[in-house]
DNA sequence: CCACAGTTCGAACGTTCGTTCTAATACTAC
DNA sequence: GTAGTATTAGAACGAACGTTCGAACTGTGG
Protein backbone atom coordinates (compact mmCIF):
# COMPACT_ATOMS: atom_id res chain seq x y z
CA UNK A 1 0.00 0.00 0.00
CA UNK A 2 2.73 2.62 0.71
CA UNK A 3 2.97 4.16 -2.78
CA UNK A 4 6.11 5.33 -4.38
CA UNK A 5 4.27 6.25 -7.74
CA UNK A 6 4.48 9.96 -8.96
CA UNK A 7 0.30 10.24 -8.23
CA UNK A 8 1.00 9.52 -4.42
CA UNK A 9 1.75 12.48 -3.37
CA UNK A 10 0.52 14.89 -5.81
CA UNK A 11 -2.89 17.21 -6.26
CA UNK A 12 -3.36 17.74 -2.65
CA UNK A 13 0.36 18.13 -1.67
CA UNK A 14 0.90 19.99 -4.79
CA UNK A 15 5.32 19.95 -4.42
CA UNK A 16 6.81 22.95 -5.84
CA UNK A 17 4.45 25.24 -7.93
CA UNK A 18 6.59 26.64 -10.49
CA UNK A 19 3.99 28.84 -11.26
CA UNK A 20 1.25 30.16 -9.15
CA UNK A 21 -1.80 29.15 -11.05
CA UNK A 22 -4.38 27.92 -9.89
CA UNK A 23 -4.16 24.02 -11.43
CA UNK A 24 -0.66 22.62 -12.81
CA UNK A 25 -0.05 21.08 -15.61
CA UNK A 26 -0.25 17.45 -13.51
CA UNK A 27 -3.54 18.43 -12.40
CA UNK A 28 -4.66 19.87 -15.47
CA UNK A 29 -4.29 15.99 -17.01
CA UNK A 30 -5.56 14.45 -14.57
CA UNK A 31 -8.87 16.33 -14.17
CA UNK A 32 -9.13 15.67 -18.41
CA UNK A 33 -8.49 11.64 -17.42
CA UNK A 34 -11.10 11.90 -14.40
CA UNK A 35 -13.51 13.14 -17.30
CA UNK A 36 -12.88 10.37 -19.14
CA UNK A 37 -13.32 8.11 -16.85
CA UNK A 38 -16.62 9.65 -15.32
CA UNK A 39 -18.02 9.15 -19.02
CA UNK A 40 -16.78 5.50 -19.35
CA UNK A 41 -18.53 4.52 -16.29
CA UNK A 42 -20.98 6.56 -16.96
CA UNK A 43 -21.83 4.46 -20.20
CA UNK A 44 -20.11 0.78 -18.75
CA UNK A 45 -20.49 0.90 -14.90
CA UNK A 46 -17.22 1.11 -12.52
CA UNK A 47 -16.98 -2.61 -12.52
CA UNK A 48 -18.02 -2.93 -16.67
CA UNK A 49 -15.74 -0.39 -17.81
CA UNK A 50 -11.92 -1.73 -18.49
CA UNK A 51 -8.82 0.24 -17.67
CA UNK A 52 -8.23 -0.36 -21.80
CA UNK A 53 -11.42 1.39 -22.14
CA UNK A 54 -10.11 4.02 -20.32
CA UNK A 55 -6.93 3.83 -22.09
CA UNK A 56 -8.72 4.13 -25.52
CA UNK A 57 -11.42 6.59 -24.67
CA UNK A 58 -8.81 8.78 -23.52
CA UNK A 59 -6.03 8.75 -25.79
CA UNK A 60 -3.41 7.98 -23.34
CA UNK A 61 -1.50 4.67 -22.74
CA UNK A 62 -2.34 1.81 -20.10
CA UNK A 63 0.55 2.42 -18.19
CA UNK A 64 0.74 5.93 -19.06
CA UNK A 65 -2.66 6.19 -16.81
CA UNK A 66 -1.15 5.33 -13.54
CA UNK A 67 1.09 8.06 -13.60
CA UNK A 68 -1.94 9.96 -12.62
CA UNK A 69 -3.09 7.66 -10.07
CA UNK A 70 -2.78 4.69 -8.31
CA UNK A 71 -5.13 2.44 -9.06
CA UNK A 72 -8.82 2.38 -10.71
CA UNK A 73 -10.74 2.44 -7.40
CA UNK A 74 -8.73 5.67 -6.90
CA UNK A 75 -10.32 6.62 -9.89
CA UNK A 76 -14.17 5.96 -9.01
CA UNK A 77 -13.57 8.21 -5.40
CA UNK A 78 -11.59 11.17 -6.62
CA UNK A 79 -14.69 11.29 -9.40
CA UNK A 80 -16.94 10.86 -6.29
CA UNK A 81 -15.67 12.92 -3.70
CA UNK A 82 -15.18 15.96 -6.16
CA UNK A 83 -18.75 15.72 -7.29
CA UNK A 84 -20.19 15.90 -4.02
CA UNK A 85 -18.06 18.47 -2.76
CA UNK A 86 -19.02 20.71 -5.33
CA UNK A 87 -22.69 20.15 -5.29
CA UNK A 88 -22.67 20.53 -1.04
CA UNK A 89 -20.46 23.75 -1.69
CA UNK A 90 -22.63 25.32 -4.16
CA UNK A 91 -25.66 24.26 -2.34
CA UNK A 92 -24.05 25.91 0.88
CA UNK A 93 -23.59 29.35 -0.94
CA UNK A 94 -27.41 29.62 -2.10
CA UNK A 95 -28.74 28.05 1.03
CA UNK A 96 -26.82 31.49 2.66
CA UNK A 97 -28.85 33.80 0.97
CA UNK A 98 -32.59 32.52 1.67
CA UNK A 99 -34.29 32.67 5.24
CA UNK A 100 -37.61 31.21 4.32
CA UNK A 101 -37.83 27.26 5.39
CA UNK A 102 -39.77 26.99 2.02
CA UNK A 103 -38.05 28.41 0.13
CA UNK A 104 -35.08 26.61 1.15
CA UNK A 105 -36.31 24.05 0.67
CA UNK A 106 -36.87 24.71 -3.48
CA UNK A 107 -33.29 25.92 -3.30
CA UNK A 108 -32.64 22.79 -2.39
CA UNK A 109 -34.15 21.00 -4.64
CA UNK A 110 -33.22 23.19 -7.75
CA UNK A 111 -29.77 23.75 -6.91
CA UNK A 112 -29.34 19.63 -6.87
CA UNK A 113 -31.63 19.32 -10.04
CA UNK A 114 -29.31 22.31 -12.05
CA UNK A 115 -26.14 19.80 -10.97
CA UNK A 116 -27.40 17.02 -11.64
CA UNK A 117 -28.74 17.55 -15.51
CA UNK A 118 -25.60 19.53 -15.72
CA UNK A 119 -23.62 16.87 -14.51
CA UNK A 120 -25.58 13.94 -15.62
CA UNK A 121 -22.92 11.62 -16.45
CA UNK A 122 -21.06 12.33 -12.83
CA UNK A 123 -24.05 12.01 -11.12
CA UNK A 124 -25.14 9.09 -12.22
CA UNK A 125 -21.75 7.58 -11.38
CA UNK A 126 -22.46 9.25 -8.02
CA UNK A 127 -25.88 7.51 -7.49
CA UNK A 128 -25.12 4.11 -9.40
CA UNK A 129 -21.80 3.11 -8.09
CA UNK A 130 -22.88 4.09 -4.61
CA UNK A 131 -21.27 1.44 -2.62
CA UNK A 132 -18.09 -0.08 -4.93
CA UNK A 133 -15.88 1.78 -2.49
CA UNK A 134 -14.83 -0.25 0.28
CA UNK A 135 -12.51 0.94 3.58
CA UNK A 136 -11.51 4.25 3.85
CA UNK A 137 -12.60 5.56 0.15
CA UNK A 138 -16.12 4.24 0.74
CA UNK A 139 -16.64 5.78 4.34
CA UNK A 140 -14.77 9.11 3.35
CA UNK A 141 -17.74 9.21 0.23
CA UNK A 142 -20.07 7.66 2.99
CA UNK A 143 -19.97 10.51 5.25
CA UNK A 144 -20.06 13.21 2.37
CA UNK A 145 -23.40 11.90 1.54
CA UNK A 146 -24.17 11.66 5.19
CA UNK A 147 -23.37 15.57 5.75
CA UNK A 148 -25.52 16.05 2.06
CA UNK A 149 -28.30 13.90 3.80
CA UNK A 150 -28.62 15.99 7.26
CA UNK A 151 -28.56 19.12 5.41
CA UNK A 152 -31.91 18.27 3.66
CA UNK A 153 -33.29 16.58 6.56
CA UNK A 154 -32.90 20.28 8.91
CA UNK A 155 -34.65 21.94 5.74
CA UNK A 156 -37.25 19.54 6.50
CA UNK A 157 -37.21 19.95 9.90
CA UNK A 158 -37.62 23.54 10.06
CA UNK A 159 -40.42 23.86 7.40
CA UNK A 160 -42.19 21.45 9.38
CA UNK A 161 -42.01 23.74 12.59
CA UNK A 162 -42.45 26.31 10.58
CA UNK A 163 -45.80 25.53 9.19
CA UNK A 164 -47.04 23.19 12.58
CA UNK A 165 -46.69 20.11 10.63
CA UNK A 166 -46.11 16.59 11.75
CA UNK A 167 -44.99 13.89 9.31
CA UNK A 168 -41.85 11.92 9.11
CA UNK A 169 -38.62 13.84 8.15
CA UNK A 170 -36.56 10.54 7.27
CA UNK A 171 -39.47 9.45 4.72
CA UNK A 172 -39.66 12.74 3.39
CA UNK A 173 -36.52 13.32 2.80
CA UNK A 174 -35.80 9.72 1.22
CA UNK A 175 -38.72 10.19 -1.03
CA UNK A 176 -37.43 13.84 -2.35
CA UNK A 177 -33.89 11.82 -2.80
CA UNK A 178 -35.82 9.48 -4.51
CA UNK A 179 -37.63 11.25 -6.66
CA UNK A 180 -34.92 13.42 -7.87
CA UNK A 181 -32.03 11.16 -8.15
CA UNK A 182 -33.95 8.69 -9.94
CA UNK A 183 -34.08 11.23 -13.11
CA UNK A 184 -30.64 9.40 -14.52
CA UNK A 185 -32.49 6.95 -15.43
CA UNK A 186 -34.94 8.57 -17.79
CA UNK A 187 -34.40 12.15 -18.44
CA UNK A 188 -33.02 13.17 -22.25
CA UNK A 189 -32.61 16.32 -22.27
CA UNK A 190 -34.06 17.22 -25.94
CA UNK A 191 -37.61 16.17 -24.74
CA UNK A 192 -37.43 16.46 -21.25
CA UNK A 193 -38.07 19.71 -19.33
CA UNK A 194 -34.97 21.58 -17.94
CA UNK A 195 -33.63 21.62 -14.58
CA UNK A 196 -35.49 25.10 -13.50
CA UNK A 197 -39.03 23.65 -14.47
CA UNK A 198 -38.37 20.51 -13.27
CA UNK A 199 -37.44 21.64 -9.76
CA UNK A 200 -40.87 23.63 -10.04
CA UNK A 201 -42.76 20.73 -10.66
CA UNK A 202 -40.97 18.45 -8.08
CA UNK A 203 -40.82 20.86 -5.72
CA UNK A 204 -44.83 21.78 -5.69
CA UNK A 205 -45.59 17.80 -5.38
CA UNK A 206 -43.21 17.59 -2.76
CA UNK A 207 -44.23 20.59 -0.94
CA UNK A 208 -48.06 20.29 -1.37
CA UNK A 209 -47.61 16.74 -0.40
CA UNK A 210 -45.73 17.31 2.65
CA UNK A 211 -47.87 20.67 3.49
CA UNK A 212 -51.19 18.55 4.04
CA UNK A 213 -50.06 16.71 7.35
CA UNK A 214 -51.40 19.22 9.50
CA UNK A 215 -50.37 18.75 13.21
CA UNK A 216 -52.71 16.44 15.49
CA UNK A 217 -54.10 14.99 12.45
CA UNK A 218 -53.13 11.70 13.92
CA UNK A 219 -52.26 10.61 10.14
CA UNK A 220 -53.32 6.70 10.97
CA UNK A 221 -56.39 5.07 9.08
CA UNK A 222 -56.90 7.99 6.72
CA UNK A 223 -57.97 6.05 3.67
CA UNK A 224 -58.25 2.50 3.81
CA UNK A 225 -57.04 0.69 0.48
CA UNK A 226 -58.96 -2.84 0.12
CA UNK A 227 -56.95 -6.09 0.12
CA UNK B 1 -25.04 -19.78 -30.37
CA UNK B 2 -27.29 -22.56 -31.81
CA UNK B 3 -26.95 -24.91 -28.63
CA UNK B 4 -26.96 -27.90 -28.16
CA UNK B 5 -26.49 -28.01 -24.14
CA UNK B 6 -29.85 -29.48 -21.96
CA UNK B 7 -30.87 -26.56 -20.57
CA UNK B 8 -31.86 -25.24 -24.25
CA UNK B 9 -34.89 -26.86 -24.61
CA UNK B 10 -36.24 -26.97 -21.15
CA UNK B 11 -38.54 -24.76 -18.71
CA UNK B 12 -40.91 -23.04 -21.34
CA UNK B 13 -40.42 -26.92 -23.24
CA UNK B 14 -40.87 -28.95 -20.66
CA UNK B 15 -39.91 -32.06 -22.39
CA UNK B 16 -42.34 -34.95 -21.29
CA UNK B 17 -43.26 -34.56 -17.76
CA UNK B 18 -43.09 -37.69 -15.72
CA UNK B 19 -45.07 -36.37 -13.53
CA UNK B 20 -47.99 -33.57 -13.69
CA UNK B 21 -46.67 -31.39 -10.53
CA UNK B 22 -46.65 -28.03 -11.70
CA UNK B 23 -42.60 -28.17 -11.41
CA UNK B 24 -40.30 -30.54 -12.39
CA UNK B 25 -37.13 -31.31 -11.01
CA UNK B 26 -35.44 -29.44 -13.28
CA UNK B 27 -37.65 -26.41 -12.30
CA UNK B 28 -37.10 -26.39 -8.80
CA UNK B 29 -33.27 -26.98 -9.05
CA UNK B 30 -33.00 -24.08 -11.47
CA UNK B 31 -35.13 -21.48 -9.14
CA UNK B 32 -33.03 -22.30 -6.39
CA UNK B 33 -29.98 -21.60 -8.35
CA UNK B 34 -31.93 -17.87 -9.48
CA UNK B 35 -32.32 -17.35 -5.87
CA UNK B 36 -28.78 -17.66 -4.97
CA UNK B 37 -27.67 -15.79 -8.24
CA UNK B 38 -30.41 -13.07 -6.57
CA UNK B 39 -28.68 -12.79 -3.48
CA UNK B 40 -24.85 -12.94 -5.44
CA UNK B 41 -26.26 -9.84 -7.95
CA UNK B 42 -27.64 -7.90 -4.97
CA UNK B 43 -24.36 -8.13 -2.89
CA UNK B 44 -22.03 -7.10 -5.98
CA UNK B 45 -23.74 -6.15 -8.67
CA UNK B 46 -24.02 -8.33 -11.85
CA UNK B 47 -20.71 -7.78 -13.14
CA UNK B 48 -18.79 -7.79 -9.51
CA UNK B 49 -20.99 -11.27 -9.28
CA UNK B 50 -18.57 -13.85 -11.20
CA UNK B 51 -19.60 -17.16 -11.72
CA UNK B 52 -17.39 -18.92 -9.15
CA UNK B 53 -19.10 -16.82 -6.43
CA UNK B 54 -22.39 -17.93 -7.71
CA UNK B 55 -20.85 -21.29 -7.46
CA UNK B 56 -19.59 -21.44 -4.33
CA UNK B 57 -22.51 -20.03 -2.82
CA UNK B 58 -25.11 -22.33 -4.25
CA UNK B 59 -23.24 -25.40 -3.59
CA UNK B 60 -22.67 -26.50 -6.96
CA UNK B 61 -19.63 -26.72 -9.02
CA UNK B 62 -19.24 -24.12 -11.78
CA UNK B 63 -19.61 -26.90 -14.54
CA UNK B 64 -22.70 -28.07 -12.56
CA UNK B 65 -24.19 -24.77 -13.37
CA UNK B 66 -24.57 -24.54 -17.04
CA UNK B 67 -26.50 -27.72 -16.83
CA UNK B 68 -29.51 -25.15 -15.97
CA UNK B 69 -29.39 -22.54 -17.99
CA UNK B 70 -26.75 -21.26 -20.87
CA UNK B 71 -24.91 -18.14 -19.65
CA UNK B 72 -24.64 -15.50 -16.92
CA UNK B 73 -26.86 -12.85 -19.16
CA UNK B 74 -29.45 -15.50 -19.37
CA UNK B 75 -29.50 -15.92 -15.54
CA UNK B 76 -30.09 -12.18 -15.02
CA UNK B 77 -32.82 -12.10 -17.72
CA UNK B 78 -34.70 -14.93 -15.99
CA UNK B 79 -34.34 -13.21 -12.72
CA UNK B 80 -35.74 -9.91 -14.23
CA UNK B 81 -38.56 -11.46 -16.27
CA UNK B 82 -39.64 -13.41 -13.31
CA UNK B 83 -39.84 -10.56 -11.13
CA UNK B 84 -41.63 -7.98 -13.66
CA UNK B 85 -44.34 -11.30 -14.77
CA UNK B 86 -45.04 -11.13 -11.04
CA UNK B 87 -45.49 -7.94 -9.76
CA UNK B 88 -47.51 -7.00 -13.22
CA UNK B 89 -49.64 -10.04 -12.78
CA UNK B 90 -49.90 -9.25 -9.25
CA UNK B 91 -51.16 -5.44 -9.61
CA UNK B 92 -53.64 -6.58 -12.36
CA UNK B 93 -55.48 -8.83 -10.04
CA UNK B 94 -55.62 -6.12 -7.56
CA UNK B 95 -56.73 -3.43 -10.18
CA UNK B 96 -59.92 -5.41 -11.08
CA UNK B 97 -61.07 -4.87 -7.80
CA UNK B 98 -61.13 -1.27 -7.45
CA UNK B 99 -62.98 1.82 -9.63
CA UNK B 100 -62.54 4.49 -7.98
CA UNK B 101 -59.31 7.24 -9.36
CA UNK B 102 -57.46 7.71 -6.26
CA UNK B 103 -57.70 4.21 -4.54
CA UNK B 104 -56.50 2.90 -7.79
CA UNK B 105 -53.04 4.70 -7.75
CA UNK B 106 -53.16 3.51 -3.86
CA UNK B 107 -53.45 0.20 -5.02
CA UNK B 108 -50.65 0.80 -7.27
CA UNK B 109 -48.32 1.82 -4.69
CA UNK B 110 -49.03 -0.52 -2.44
CA UNK B 111 -48.82 -3.28 -4.88
CA UNK B 112 -45.33 -1.98 -5.32
CA UNK B 113 -44.22 -1.56 -2.49
CA UNK B 114 -45.05 -4.58 -0.67
CA UNK B 115 -43.64 -6.67 -3.81
CA UNK B 116 -40.59 -4.74 -3.55
CA UNK B 117 -40.23 -5.04 0.44
CA UNK B 118 -41.17 -8.24 -0.01
CA UNK B 119 -38.63 -9.44 -2.72
CA UNK B 120 -36.21 -6.62 -2.02
CA UNK B 121 -33.09 -8.45 -3.46
CA UNK B 122 -34.65 -9.00 -6.99
CA UNK B 123 -36.23 -5.62 -7.07
CA UNK B 124 -32.88 -4.19 -6.89
CA UNK B 125 -31.47 -6.21 -9.25
CA UNK B 126 -34.55 -4.94 -11.40
CA UNK B 127 -33.78 -1.36 -11.12
CA UNK B 128 -29.97 -1.27 -10.37
CA UNK B 129 -28.85 -3.42 -13.25
CA UNK B 130 -31.51 -1.82 -15.88
CA UNK B 131 -29.51 -1.58 -18.81
CA UNK B 132 -26.97 -4.43 -19.07
CA UNK B 133 -28.72 -6.76 -20.81
CA UNK B 134 -28.58 -6.16 -25.23
CA UNK B 135 -30.22 -7.44 -27.54
CA UNK B 136 -33.62 -9.93 -27.05
CA UNK B 137 -32.90 -10.29 -23.59
CA UNK B 138 -32.55 -6.03 -23.35
CA UNK B 139 -35.66 -5.37 -25.52
CA UNK B 140 -37.67 -8.24 -23.98
CA UNK B 141 -37.23 -6.68 -20.55
CA UNK B 142 -37.45 -3.22 -21.56
CA UNK B 143 -41.36 -4.21 -23.03
CA UNK B 144 -42.28 -5.25 -19.64
CA UNK B 145 -40.88 -2.41 -18.40
CA UNK B 146 -42.61 -0.08 -20.65
CA UNK B 147 -45.82 -1.71 -20.45
CA UNK B 148 -45.86 -1.02 -16.27
CA UNK B 149 -45.01 2.13 -17.30
CA UNK B 150 -48.10 2.57 -18.95
CA UNK B 151 -50.60 1.02 -16.61
CA UNK B 152 -49.14 3.44 -14.18
CA UNK B 153 -49.23 6.54 -16.19
CA UNK B 154 -53.18 5.53 -17.18
CA UNK B 155 -54.17 5.13 -13.48
CA UNK B 156 -52.71 8.99 -13.35
CA UNK B 157 -54.51 10.35 -16.58
CA UNK B 158 -58.00 8.70 -15.58
CA UNK B 159 -57.49 10.68 -11.98
CA UNK B 160 -56.32 13.51 -13.38
CA UNK B 161 -59.03 13.50 -15.60
CA UNK B 162 -61.69 12.51 -12.99
CA UNK B 163 -60.41 15.53 -10.66
CA UNK B 164 -60.21 18.02 -13.57
CA UNK B 165 -56.50 18.75 -12.85
CA UNK B 166 -53.79 19.61 -15.14
CA UNK B 167 -50.26 18.09 -14.58
CA UNK B 168 -47.77 16.44 -16.60
CA UNK B 169 -48.76 13.04 -15.90
CA UNK B 170 -45.39 12.22 -17.45
CA UNK B 171 -42.92 13.75 -14.54
CA UNK B 172 -45.66 12.56 -12.47
CA UNK B 173 -45.34 8.77 -12.83
CA UNK B 174 -41.54 9.05 -12.87
CA UNK B 175 -41.00 11.21 -9.87
CA UNK B 176 -43.26 8.38 -8.19
CA UNK B 177 -41.10 5.75 -9.89
CA UNK B 178 -38.30 7.55 -8.16
CA UNK B 179 -39.65 7.64 -4.67
CA UNK B 180 -40.26 4.00 -4.36
CA UNK B 181 -37.72 2.65 -6.00
CA UNK B 182 -35.19 4.70 -4.66
CA UNK B 183 -36.09 2.62 -1.40
CA UNK B 184 -33.82 0.12 -1.83
CA UNK B 185 -30.89 1.97 -1.28
CA UNK B 186 -32.25 3.04 2.40
CA UNK B 187 -34.64 0.69 3.78
CA UNK B 188 -33.99 -1.36 6.69
CA UNK B 189 -36.57 -4.03 7.86
CA UNK B 190 -35.60 -3.08 11.31
CA UNK B 191 -35.63 0.33 11.67
CA UNK B 192 -38.20 1.24 8.60
CA UNK B 193 -41.81 1.28 8.52
CA UNK B 194 -43.41 -1.62 6.63
CA UNK B 195 -44.86 -1.63 2.48
CA UNK B 196 -48.67 -0.37 4.55
CA UNK B 197 -47.41 2.25 5.96
CA UNK B 198 -44.65 3.48 3.75
CA UNK B 199 -47.72 3.31 0.80
CA UNK B 200 -49.43 5.59 2.82
CA UNK B 201 -46.62 8.05 3.70
CA UNK B 202 -45.58 7.96 0.02
CA UNK B 203 -49.35 7.65 -1.07
CA UNK B 204 -50.26 10.94 0.93
CA UNK B 205 -46.97 13.00 -0.20
CA UNK B 206 -47.81 11.92 -3.89
CA UNK B 207 -51.38 12.25 -4.68
CA UNK B 208 -51.75 15.54 -2.20
CA UNK B 209 -48.62 16.69 -4.58
CA UNK B 210 -50.65 16.49 -7.43
CA UNK B 211 -54.05 16.76 -6.24
CA UNK B 212 -53.12 20.73 -5.73
CA UNK B 213 -52.88 21.37 -9.38
CA UNK B 214 -56.06 22.43 -10.50
CA UNK B 215 -56.99 23.04 -13.97
CA UNK B 216 -56.53 26.62 -15.22
CA UNK B 217 -54.10 27.55 -12.70
CA UNK B 218 -51.45 28.38 -15.08
CA UNK B 219 -49.06 26.99 -13.52
CA UNK B 220 -46.56 29.19 -14.40
CA UNK B 221 -43.98 31.30 -12.36
CA UNK B 222 -46.05 30.60 -8.87
CA UNK B 223 -43.03 30.97 -6.80
CA UNK B 224 -40.05 32.37 -8.13
CA UNK B 225 -36.55 31.13 -6.50
CA UNK B 226 -33.95 33.47 -6.01
CA UNK B 227 -30.56 33.05 -8.27
C1' DC C 1 -27.10 -57.74 -14.78
C1' DC C 2 -27.01 -54.04 -18.50
C1' DA C 3 -28.58 -49.88 -20.90
C1' DC C 4 -29.43 -45.32 -20.75
C1' DA C 5 -30.93 -40.89 -19.74
C1' DG C 6 -30.34 -37.31 -16.17
C1' DT C 7 -27.03 -34.96 -13.50
C1' DT C 8 -22.50 -33.51 -11.67
C1' DC C 9 -17.72 -32.23 -11.73
C1' DG C 10 -12.37 -31.61 -12.32
C1' DA C 11 -9.67 -29.66 -15.42
C1' DA C 12 -8.74 -26.93 -18.78
C1' DC C 13 -9.78 -23.51 -22.71
C1' DG C 14 -8.73 -18.80 -24.52
C1' DT C 15 -9.46 -14.11 -23.13
C1' DT C 16 -9.41 -10.18 -20.41
C1' DC C 17 -8.58 -8.07 -16.07
C1' DG C 18 -5.80 -4.42 -13.03
C1' DT C 19 -1.28 -3.44 -12.38
C1' DT C 20 3.92 -3.01 -12.84
C1' DC C 21 8.64 -3.01 -14.88
C1' DT C 22 11.81 -0.81 -17.61
C1' DA C 23 13.24 1.84 -21.04
C1' DA C 24 12.44 5.51 -24.04
C1' DT C 25 11.00 10.21 -24.90
C1' DA C 26 9.94 15.29 -23.97
C1' DC C 27 10.87 19.27 -21.49
C1' DT C 28 13.43 22.64 -18.65
C1' DA C 29 17.67 24.63 -16.51
C1' DC C 30 22.22 25.39 -16.95
C1' DG D 1 25.56 20.97 -25.79
C1' DT D 2 24.69 18.10 -20.92
C1' DA D 3 21.99 16.97 -16.57
C1' DG D 4 18.07 15.88 -14.60
C1' DT D 5 13.33 15.63 -13.94
C1' DA D 6 8.58 15.01 -15.84
C1' DT D 7 6.00 12.18 -18.72
C1' DT D 8 4.78 8.26 -21.77
C1' DA D 9 4.39 3.62 -23.57
C1' DG D 10 5.54 -1.61 -24.98
C1' DA D 11 5.52 -5.62 -23.02
C1' DA D 12 4.65 -8.52 -19.71
C1' DC D 13 2.93 -10.16 -14.90
C1' DG D 14 -0.23 -13.31 -12.30
C1' DA D 15 -4.90 -13.64 -11.39
C1' DA D 16 -9.54 -13.97 -12.53
C1' DC D 17 -13.05 -14.14 -15.98
C1' DG D 18 -17.10 -16.88 -18.64
C1' DT D 19 -17.43 -21.02 -20.77
C1' DT D 20 -16.66 -25.94 -22.50
C1' DC D 21 -15.26 -30.80 -22.67
C1' DG D 22 -15.22 -35.44 -21.53
C1' DA D 23 -15.52 -38.42 -18.00
C1' DA D 24 -17.77 -39.84 -14.05
C1' DC D 25 -21.50 -40.52 -11.18
C1' DT D 26 -26.75 -41.35 -10.00
C1' DG D 27 -31.08 -43.57 -10.34
C1' DT D 28 -34.59 -46.02 -12.84
C1' DG D 29 -36.65 -49.50 -16.41
C1' DG D 30 -35.76 -53.73 -18.82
Amino acid sequence: MASTSPAASRLSARPRAQRVLPESRFDRRLAKILLHATNEFYEKGYEGASMRDLSRSSGMSLAGLYYYFESKEKLLYLIQKHTFQTIVERLRARLQEVSDPEQRIRVFILNHLEYFLANQKAMKVLSHEDDVLKNSFGSEIATLKREYYRICLELLDQFQQAKGLEFSSRIAVLSLFGMMNWIYTWHHPRVDADAKELARQMGDIFLRGIHAAKKGKAAKKKTAVPN
